[in-house]
RNA sequence: GGGGCGGUAGCUCAAUUGGUUAGAGUACCGGACUGUCGAUCCGGUGGUUGCGGGUUCGAGUCCCGUCCGCCUCGCCA
């Protein structure tokens, strides 16, 4: 074949003159009949080919133009001449064109099901999944592997300027059901056991450290078995990491300064130092852990107020536990979000739709007040629940700021139902609003903060067990570690009291990464075992390799994990995930171009000791 | 596991209240054309309306079931 000489992305009118040899796929053709155009496409850009009878173009060649379609292979040589034509502005090579004077077709292609164009309608995800191949063509995802490959070199880069050695963790690892569903791998040598494929390298980094590592990175893949979402696949990539000898500040001084540093290689965006603020400040300001800055709309709890309001749904509220302490997840609260310039934009029929809203979250619904001017020029409260608020008018709109144009929003529930709809709501009014600016990286802007003192334990709903917040291994905050250790097992508040080493950052309302200062010490650990229902016999069975590694000598170590897809989605300015892997799976983890996963044959399944249960499938194999 | 939206030509979509032979753009095929650049013009091929049942004189349309994709709640230590 003509190997190429450059790229389709690099001839400008320096070439002219130039006797040039490239190779690509046709992204379009022209045919004039006696004069045809191909632009010519590769991963670097676009050039213009014309097959010219009056410039090295015979007979047989304009024959062979005239056949090419888009998506056929080919390599040319020709010569590069300024365009007769006039200048094509919107290609980087638009100055000049390639007149052939040799044509070879590499590879003809059937009728594409799709081409891989980014000017018209996509064709459905569930094409482009099917015939990747020719969905990632399309330059819009080669800019993104690019990115994505920028994330890569920029983070491996970092950490290595800072010590990390990068090691590889299994992916055939142990079972160890916590947390997320896993997914198993039958062992052929041992008859009825299993491994895991990790949800984390979790353990291993700690051994790590434990081995004498002291700083380790890891790009790594994860598997939960869990239901995607657009945001989540249950096969995804972390940047995971380590460090030995460390407290909490020392690794969230290395991660800002990875992240500040990525921004500045891939978006060319200067990172500004990152507001921290405390799980319980992200809960009652905003509802959520994960706080969304890029908007106000600061969240407040008026249960005090609302006492005094004669409204029956702040009433039923307030009595089912205002007497509870502060943050009591039973505790009646009523809880408010102003709106500005709300009165106008949120009509009726989106206000209603906000208590169907909430209902999604277990709260009652939403109730509504606008404020608006009055015939005297005064501000005066208007709709929805105005007229119980009306005798305490002046109170109120001096508690929130409320001024003429505003709609306030309240939720009343138990402190629990009522934060998590509210800070729903709260996410839910900014996209009405029109607040969110559209992600991306000129988009911005880039809302970083850190939340810190995450609660060590938390109670399921269904099992009413200690669960860790984290994870088991998360340890106690320095300062609360003598408390933790002198709590009895059955000392519910001082358990539901202690705060943990964690930290994660969030950007624009996502988690991008979470970590904690880790337990290394063997007493500790068991302690939290023993709280989270692990019987001494059972933890052993999990986890006798970490107790054991625990107990010869362990330094004190910290880490963290970054989300890359999700770092990448930011860069890309894109919300679903499957945007930034190359080859993603379906909500029911099927891969539509392998079409994984797929029945094996029965002897397949003898050799592992698995028989399947599974109905027969028609037509397939097992 | 629950809720929602969708599935019609290779692709993107349309099809009135259940009513004639299911249309358009694009791709593809054939033809014309020497300066286009999402080329243009003329002509043509192309359909098990996801699948299975049902209601009806008549179903792309209504009902039941099922499969697939997306969004979402649960879930995701």
């Amino acid at each position: 074949m003509l190997i190429r000489t450059h790229t389709c992305g690099e001839l400008r009118d320096s070439h002219v003159g130039q006797t040039i040899r490239l190779n690509g796929w046709v992204n379009s053709y022209r045919d004039h009949g006696n004069l045809v155009f191909i632009d010519l496409r590769d991963r670097f850009g676009i050039t213009q080919l014309v097959f010219d009878p009056d410039d090295g173009a015979d007979a047989a060649m304009m024959a062979a133009a005239d056949k090419l379609r888009n998506e056929d292979v080919v390599a040319i040589e020709g010569k590069v001449r300024v365009r007769i034509g006039g200048e094509n502005p919107k290609l980087a090579s638009g100055k000049i064109e390639i007149a052939v004077t040799t044509l070879r077709v590499l590879s003809k292609t059937d009728n594409p099901p799709f081409l891989p164009d980014d000017m018209g309608k996509l064709p459905s995800e569930e094409f482009r999944m099917a015939y990747r191949y020719i969905d990632l063509r399309r330059p819009r995802m080669q800019q993104i592997l690019a990115l994505r490959h920028k994330v890569y070199q920029s983070t491996r880069r970092y950490f290595d300027e800072n010590g990390f050695l990068e090691v590889e963790t299994p992916i055939l690892y142990k079972s160890t059901p916590e947390g997320a569903r896993e997914f198993l791998v039958p062992s052929r040598h041992v008859a009825g056991t299993f491994y895991a494929l990790p949800q984390s390298p979790q353990l291993f980094k700690q051994i790590l450290m434990i081995s004498g590592c002291d700083r380790y990175m890891q790009i790594c893949r994860c598997f939960r078995d869990e239901d995607p979402r657009a945001d989540r696949q249950a096969e995804f990539t972390q940047i995971d990491l380590e460090m030995s000898f460390v407290r909490r500040e020392q690794v969230m001084e290395m991660m800002e300064g990875f992240v500040r540093r990525l921004w500045k290689e891939v978006a060319g965006v200067d990172v500004p130092p990152m507001l921290r603020m405390t799980y319980r400040e992200a809960m009652e300001d905003y509802g959520i852990d994960r706080p969304d800055l890029r908007y106000d709309l600061k969240i407040r709890d008026i249960s005090e107020f609302a006492g005094k309001v004669d409204f029956a749904i702040f009433k039923n509220a307030l009595d089912k536990g205002n007497d509870r302490p502060p943050f009591n997840s039973k505790r009646g609260v009523v809880k408010a979000v102003r709106v500005p310039g709300g009165a106008e934009k949120l009509t009726r029929k989106i206000t209603d739709g906000y208590t169907e809203f909430v209902k999604g979250f277990g709260a009652g619904g939403v109730a509504v007040v606008k404020c608006i001017k009055g015939e005297d020029g005064q501000p005066k409260l208007d709709t929805g629940i105005a007229k119980f608020l009306e005798p305490h008018s002046q109170e109120f709109r001096t508690l929130l700021g409320v001024e003429p144009g505003d709609t306030v929003l309240f939720v009343a529930d138990t402190y629990a139902t009522a934060t998590k709809a509210i800070g729903e709501l709260r996410q839910k009014v900014a996209r009405d609003m029109g607040l969110v600016p559209k992600p991306g990286a000129e988009g911005g802007p880039w809302k970083f903060l850190w939340v810190v003192d995450f609660p060590m334990f938390e109670r399921n709903k269904e099992t009413g067990k200690w669960v860790a917040m984290h994870h088991p291994f998360t340890s106690p905050r320095d300062d609360q570690m003598q408390a933790f250790l002198d709590a009895g097992e059955d000392d519910e508040v001082t358990i539901e009291g202690i705060v943990s080493a964690g930290y994660d950052i969030v950007l624009n309302g996502q988690e991008i990464a979470g970590g904690s200062v880790r337990i290394h010490d063997r007493d500790v650990q068991s302690k939290v075992f023993r709280l989270l229902g692990l019987t001494p016999e059972q933890a052993k069975e999990k986890f006798s390799f970490l107790l054991e590694a625990l107990s010869y000598g362990a330094p004190p170590h910290a880490g963290v994990a970054f989300g890359l897809d999700r770092l990448v989605m930011n860069f890309a300015g894109t919300e679903n995930i499957r945007d930034v892997i190359a080859f993603p799976k379906t909500q029911t983890g099927a891969d539509l171009m392998t079409k994984a996963p797929s029945h094996v044959p029965d002897n397949q399944l003898t050799d592992v000791h698995i028989k399947s249960i599974a109905p027969a499938t028609p037509g397939s194999p097992g």
